[in-house]
DNA sequence: TTGTATGCGTTATCAG
DNA sequence: CTGATAACGCATACAA
């Protein structure tokens, strides 16, 4: 059976009142009387139950992570780095995988679990967009997101806009003009920007038969679809000397799609992708591509959501918060090459 | 303010336990009071509140799930599949990266959050083995594990032995003799075993030298030390034709290790890795391994731990269940090749 | 069929 | 400094 603070009270001959000052740390506990009750926690593996603490203290110092999926290697290392933020913290966090069926379900419980917070990224499969985007608010429950969502919640997010078209003015200095693109939806509008911006500044037109943008919910397996559009461009006789994919799985789909049509990466076509998972050093050619910086991305989402939660009556306003992202350059985007004409 | 059972029970004008009977789904309700009831709960968007709940009932539906790290697809793999099960059986799942300096804290929340039962998969870092298993055994809170941990939890795992053995088996038909292998205390010793055991039934001696094991929390960067180990064995001028790596990422590592070398897969060395994570199948080459059926192991492990939980009383042996895997032969073994003599 | 009363483990408010 | 005791939101035995 589970020691309730009643146990450790009697085991101590002290009242409950007292062992809860002590587990608090709160400071007007003569010395003596601490140390027994110290000593009766110990004996009975006393450890609070933060339900019962959380009824009164109408905190439940747990907060919920929604991402689309954990089997991309972003999200997974944004979780993870959440996680370790908030653990520091004293919070406890609940990972939400929002892709599959029962998306519903899983943030459902968020709500029976009364989360003191909510952490967003990416899209939520299955439900209008903004359905539990409206719910959270409604519920003043505090809602930061990774990634621009809504524009009533703050949010953190890397220069998409910048940093992508940095990415393809290196490809265009490689020597490249008829540069192809595939994202998707859940990639963002952002990326695609970067490199219309990229490609205008350079003054090439931009060909819309080379920019491909998936509607659906690829989120699954980008890798496929980068696979599958490649393909398509491929057989479409598409003229390109290099592709910016608009994240790495991306990318490396469609290098395997090259590769099997028989054309070399970086030689016959450059490709760059984004993120930096780490796949993307990895990977043969290694891959050129964009690094976020989740570490920071994540600490400055768990502080902005904490001072949200900690403070919930303070003004509070909407940030938006912005961070850089640099190019890394590798194998896959760099070296002469004679082009592809089909 | 969050609605609780007594504003609806004013609103529909019942008494709170009429209305704890409806949310209930306890069929004693008159069908005219029961829609009153209803048409309150969506007004007032009410949502039981589960910290109540669970203090009365002694059961929080929650299941923490302890595995090293998010940034493995393996185990990323294996924790949605887990979660999507245990959703759609009415519970919510707490997931742990053990593999970071925050383990002990965040298992520490499992504690106290009174998770009902708990989901062990790899090695806990930073802690003596069994610390928390003993932990877990003595609080009587139902443990399961996904590989082998302690002879007294249940456990799930894939039949290692006998599918790597059919793997290097398949190197050996390849005509491969001088076989490396590169493992960890991490990936278990029953890959190891299995190689020995193919090399034994086909007469070829070992070559200790040929034999890798890292000891340490390499869990974080299996590629890293596959790289690092390939290049060691290089610079060793050790003679092989072949890799069995003791999960994807060691192969990958060592791969990339390999070309950087001026050594070209397979037609130098052949590679086989272990897991079939989605990156083998996309990796240049694609990387022969052996695939986890994780969803059935998943599926298996859940069902074990909640028949633990629903009737503890019960006799409750400690079961192994054993899954068979299947190699996966692709581009990264099959190739006539010269071998490698240094 | 419905309502009343009690207790789950904790913290906070008062007295002492 | 320490001890009683009242909440917190819900489920349930018992009463009506």
């Amino acid at each position: 059976m589970k020691a309730t603070i009643k146990d450790v009270a009697r085991e101590a001959k002290v009242s409950t009142a007292t062992v809860s000052f002590v587990v608090n740390g709160i400071d007007k506990v003569k010395k003596n009387t601490k140390e027994r009750v110290l000593l009766a926690i110990q004996k009975l593996n006393y450890v609070p139950d933060q339900a019962a603490r959380a009824m009164i203290k109408k905190k439940t110092k747990t907060v919920g992570l929604i991402v689309p999926l954990l089997t991309n290697e972003y999200w997974a290392e944004l979780a993870e780095q959440i996680q370790e933020e908030l653990i520091l913290r004293g919070y406890t966090l609940m990972i939400c995988t929002a892709g599959m069926k029962s998306a519903e379900l899983t943030i459902n419980s968020l709500l029976e679990r009364n989360v003191d917070g909510v952490i967003l990224s990416g899209r939520i499969a299955s439900v209008p967009d903004d359905h539990y985007i409206q719910m959270f608010m409604e519920r003043r429950i505090p809602l930061v997101s990774i990634g621009q969502i809504h524009k009533e919640v703050t949010s953190v997010w890397g220069d998409n806009l910048n940093s992508s078209r940095e990415l393809v003015e290196h490809l265009i200095q490689q020597g490249n003009t008829k540069i192809a693109y595939i994202g998707s939806i859940s990639t963002g509008i952002g990326r695609e920007l970067g490199y219309r911006n990229a490609l205008a500044i350079a003054e090439i037109p931009v060909d819309e038969t080379l920019v491909r943008n998936g509607k659906l919910e690829d989120v699954h397996n980008f890798s496929q679809y980068g696979y599958h559009t490649m393909k398509q461009l491929v057989a479409e006789k598409c003229e390109f000397t290099a592709l910016f994919g608009a994240n790495d799985l991306i990318a490396i789909g469609a290098i395997k799609a090259l590769q099997e049509s028989g054309l070399r990466v970086p030689h016959d076509v450059a490709v760059a992708g984004f993120d930096d998972i780490a796949m993307a050093a990895l990977y043969s050619p290694s891959i050129t591509t964009v690094k976020q910086p989740i570490g920071e991305m994540a600490g400055s989402v768990v502080a902005a959501l904490i001072e949200q939660i900690e403070q919930p009556d303070g003004p509070s306003m909407v940030r938006k918060i912005r961070f850089p992202m640099t190019v890394v350059v590798r194998e896959s985007s760099i070296s002469p090459k004679g082009g592809y004409k089909n």
